[in-house]
RNA sequence: GGCCCAGUAGUUCAGUUGGUUAGAACGCCAGCCUGUCACGCUGGAGGUCGACGGUUCGAGCCCGUUCUGGGUCGCCA
């Protein structure tokens, strides 16, 4: 007995008629229409055949079997009588000769219809990911997800990078997210740490003199979960350049990113370089958000000056934020629905009135601004038909509350939204520096590993009072498509006096410097090259790809919200005697 | 950690104002059907209504607590 195929599932055609072959795959299905008569579907990963099944032997076998059992049949293959243009192999099926049961399947019943595992609840698809993913439609987002990743290597070797792995245990990095903590055996009271980006190391391989370096790197961040952030463990398009600064890092990702998103997108529209570039503080003013969909044509305008003293309280001694949507057909309803989910997502209220057919403002909060109308129509530019949505609150606040409403307008105006195409843009000129709201001190606004604008001058500056430190910005960048943070980088600071400037500034030194990046400090002081970097995040971008709302969906094996792995029990328990080599004294399993 | 939503058959869901024996579809089992392809038809089995406590003559439904899952804010250099 041999298990050769001499085919798979999705391969035969008419001209492959009177062949013997043999197929192997699972069971999907078998439709009796008469004594010992029936219809059996094999589903290899290629595809299915149909197994025509007129043999009383044969007919009682399959019967018997369990749908999903994994199988192997010869036979000859047949013309249809009647065929099914909707299957690949529909000209055709198999008259089989001989079963054989490889893999029995032991359950009548599965914890959901294979075909319809999407629909089943998510924690009962993780937990038996196996047969979640004999769905071809689970499948293919994993197969879109190698042909990306593969797609990526071939882009940014093209591209004269070369990929270098960097370790994956490492030690715990100061700044930034959670670590993951990985006990050592030979070293009691000290720990690993799982990388949470290579960031480190790929700055430490341009001081090495590796020109340009790239990984699809896993990357580990003891973080809880979002819709587009899954928890644990994820994967980037890490990447530097040595000699190199801004443009040269967005020229790269301008030519490898477009092609792959135009080829392997669930849209066939993706914009060409050079992106648009939005400074930071602009896209918070036009957008109310660090990372605008450009695919919504809203802008935010602002109306604090206009609305001051209209008496609507919640204006009063606030930043107040309008955005005008033309043609605007939603009832009170909807809009009443779609503030409700503004303030869900943004913890603040959304207002709203509208500029009606005859002229009139009418609906919301109309009684209050219905006497500024010449004044509204002029600023905001109203039309008649408009809706005007509304936010307030301190600065900050109010534009991120308006953000979120519009792109909660965008979605529901298609007239306003064309959603059938990836928009990418740069958000650059991310300020240095900000007020910690903890802290109420200056602090780092993002990393402290960007160069700042101006350089040591303009830090030197900001020491003796001349610069305001709020005002100073970093060679930081983000990657933003159609509403997705995909990445961030920077043109990285290099240089150990700047480091230490900058480190002062927040009230560190060189003594915080030494301590915190040794292994870059030391090295920068050897002579390094001015260099700059990216890492977009593989996993959102084949999720845009796909078109998926869940980042689980492009994971082979994800974990859910809170950080278990359901099918394999991570994370799980082990014996004391691991724990004892590893020098943990208290297991502390019990919550409190 | 805060807030919101959900939890009823193997699965997806319905369940009216608190009132008789908790329903449907798919799946499963049995029977019928020789060209089906989401096959069709007939019948059947299958329920700790997430758990605990309370209100009530009576709770799937109301109240409290709790568990589980999802979303969101915090968090994510």
């Amino acid at each position: 007995m041999t298990q050769d195929r001499t085919h798979t599932c999705g391969e035969l055609r008419l001209s492959h008629v009177g062949q013997k072959v043999r197929l192997a795959g699972f069971l999907e299905n078998m439709r009796e229409v008469g004594q010992n008569f029936a219809f059996v579907v094999l589903r290899d990963f290629y595809g299915t055949t149909q197994i025509v099944v007129e043999d009383a032997e044969l007919f009682r076998r399959f019967k018997e079997l369990n749908k999903e059992s994994a199988v192997a049949v010869t036979g000859t293959v047949r013309e249809r009588a009647s065929k099914n243009p909707k299957q690949a192999t529909g000209d055709i099926e198999v008259v089989p000769e001989t079963l054989e049961v490889l893999g029995r399947c032991r359950h009548g019943e599965l914890p959901f219809e294979i075909n319809r595992s999407t629909q089943a609840d998510e924690a009962l698809r993780l937990k038996y990911r196996y047969l979640d993913l004999r769905n071809p439609a689970v499948k293919e987002n994993i197969l879109l997800r190698c042909r990306v990743v593969s797609a990526l290597r071939r882009a940014m070797e093209g591209e004269g990078f070369v990929e270098i792995t960097t370790p994956i245990l490492t030690v715990s990095s100061p700044e930034g997210a959670r670590d993951y903590l990985v006990p050592s055996r030979k070293h009691p009271g000290k720990f690993y740490a799982l990388p949470q980006a290579p960031q480190q190391f790929k700055q430490l391989l341009m001081t090495a003199g590796f020109d340009r370096y790239f990984q699809i790197a896993p990357c580990f961040r003891d973080e809880d979960a979002r819709g587009d952030r899954s928890p644990g463990e994820f994967y980037q398009l890490d990447m530097e350049m040595a000699f190199a600064g801004q443009e040269d890092v967005f020229a790269v990702l301008e030519r490898v990113l477009p092609p792959i998103f135009a080829e392997y997108g669930a849209y066939s529209a993706a914009s060409s370089a050079p992106f648009a570039r939005i400074p930071y503080t602009e896209a918070m003013e036009k957008y109310g958000s660090d990372k605008p969909d450009l695919r919504i044509d809203l802008t935010v305008q602002d109306a604090t000056a206009l609305l001051a003293g209209c008496g609507f309280g919640p204006f009063e001694g606030n930043t107040v934020k309008a955005i005008v949507v033309t043609d605007f057909s939603g009832t009170r309803k909807q809009i009443d629905g779609l503030c409700a989910e503004v303030e869900v997502q943004s913890g603040e209220k959304a207002y709203w009135f509208r500029y009606d057919e005859n002229g009139e403002i009418v609906g919301g909060i109309a009684k209050f601004v219905q006497p500024l109308k010449e004044q509204l129509v002029s600023a905001l530019g109203l039309t008649k038909g408009c809706f005007v949505g509304l936010a307030a609150g301190k600065k900050g606040a109010a534009q991120k509350t308006a953000g979120v409403l519009r792109n909660k307008l965008g979605n529901f105006c298609p007239n306003h939204m064309d959603r059938e195409k990836y928009e990418f843009c740069w958000i650059v000129d991310f300020p240095m520096y900000e007020i910690g709201e903890e802290s109420g001190e200056l602090e780092f606004c993002h990393n402290p590993f960007s160069m700042p604008n101006g350089g040591l001058e303009v830090l030197q500056k900001a020491a003796t009072g001349e610069v305001d430190p709020l005002t100073i910005t970093a060679f930081q960048y983000d990657l933003v498509c159609n509403g997705v943070e995909l990445s961030s980088g920077a043109v990285r600071n290099h240089d150990p006096e700047i480091m230490i400037e900058a480190f002062q500034l927040v009230g560190l030194g060189e003594a915080d410097v030494k301590a915190k990046f040794p292994a870059m400090y030391n090295a920068f002081t050897y002579g390094a090259p001015p260099h700059a970097g990216i890492a977009p995040g593989v996993d959102r971008m084949v999720m845009l790809l796909a078109g998926t709302e869940s980042i689980r969906e492009i994971i082979p094996f994800p974990m859910n919200k809170n950080a278990q792995d359901l099918m394999m029990g991570a994370p799980g328990t082990v014996e004391q005697k691991q724990l004892d080599e590893l020098h943990i004294a208290c297991t502390a399993t019990e919550e409190e």
